[in-house]
DNA sequence: GTCATCATGTAATCTGTTACATGATTTC
DNA sequence: GAAATCATGTAACAGATTACATGATGAC
């Protein structure tokens, strides 16, 4: 009787999961660190959801784990990538193509039905989103400091140099709404 | 007794069509249309999901909803927008602050996880979605020429003000990975 | 002694998607 | 005669979130 395999239909957070394990054996909670300081800023599911994905990655032979015993914390499940679930990490990158731009956007869709709001409350808005992107490039750039070491550094590199050009954007964007409602505020 | 009324957290998709409703009265399918055109590209729900919200809002006292016999086509339910519908609507475009940015990026995650992949394959998608983008650079002009009336597009032509900026950031960025690879592949 | 952090996970729920189901009308 | 579009909705299910639950250790 053939073994029944999981169709290879990752979801993007087994993905996530099965990159970071490549660097590596780790916990659900080493995951979740590692997810926070790396991918988090493009894809950061919730602790449960981790802790949900881990055993069917098990399942579908991508992974194994190993109960660790602690001597002063809970025992640990640790999991460590195998083979399959590198050749099945790999199909996934390479698969065309990555769904398009996520279209979800609550911002836009309040600054859209604007008429229904004061001016300043959505001005608030949109200051404090171009706030949270000035705090999106000083925190880019902390991580560039560090990644100094150069190696294995190339792609999140890349990642990094998207998210200082996406906080550019909406920075930029900021500035022009302000201008807007200032020539609004004129007429 | 008293009457329970839905407690007040919209979702963002009733929101979406509760602020569609305020410009007039409109059938699952109408609204379906008129989000295509509009909010959709940065709220899109499946049409599915139109339907699904429309009872609810009627439930929670926010839209009333009419049955219209149709000659020739099956009939419909036409909803309309009441007055707590619109307060609510206002309540929700005001309430601070829109959660932020959404952290849902499966491309930059294939660009994370890229030492796993070929490089032709990754610069395919990269380019793939650049020309998305050129996409919708065109598609925003178009818009922006129809919208040449002015009147009631303020607000409107603001989201489009940061679909283009938005556009220009990823191609900028798509033109820096492609510079990247190529100084790499010299090495 | 209190609070943050380490450390693990489960339960209940929600939001939303894809696939299903139906049928008339207009255009080629 | 076929295909696209008008027009309505339902069913099944998946993916993810928030809240729940527990307890030790180290810092102040």
């Amino acid at each position: 009787m053939p073994v029944e395999t999981k169709t290879s239909t990752l979801t993007t957070t087994e993905c996530a999961v099965l990159g970071l394990l490549a660097r590596g054996p780790k916990s659900g909670y080493d995951l979740k660190k590692a997810i926070d300081r790396s991918v988090g800023y493009f894809w950061g599911p919730a602790k449960s959801q981790i802790y949900a994905v881990l055993p069917s990655l098990v399942e579908a032979g991508y992974a194994t784990s190993r109960t660790v015993a602690q001597e002063r914390r809970p025992d640990k499940e640790v999991y460590r990538i195998t083979a399959r679930g590198r050749a099945a990490l790999r199909r996934w990158v390479e698969e065309a193509p990555a769904s398009p731009t996520p279209d979800r956007n609550p911002l836009l869709l309040k600054i859209f039905f604007g008429e229904h709001a004061s001016p300043e409350i959505l001005l608030e808005q949109v200051r404090a989103r171009r706030a949270e992107m000035e705090q999106l490039k000083d925190e880019l750039n902390a991580i560039e400091e560090q990644a100094r070491d150069g190696t294995h550094d190339f792609f999140p590199q890349l990642t990094r140099m998207y998210g200082r050009r996406y906080a550019e954007a909406i920075i930029g964007w900021a500035d022009d709404v302000e201008r807007k409602f200032e020539q609004r505020r004129e007429r």
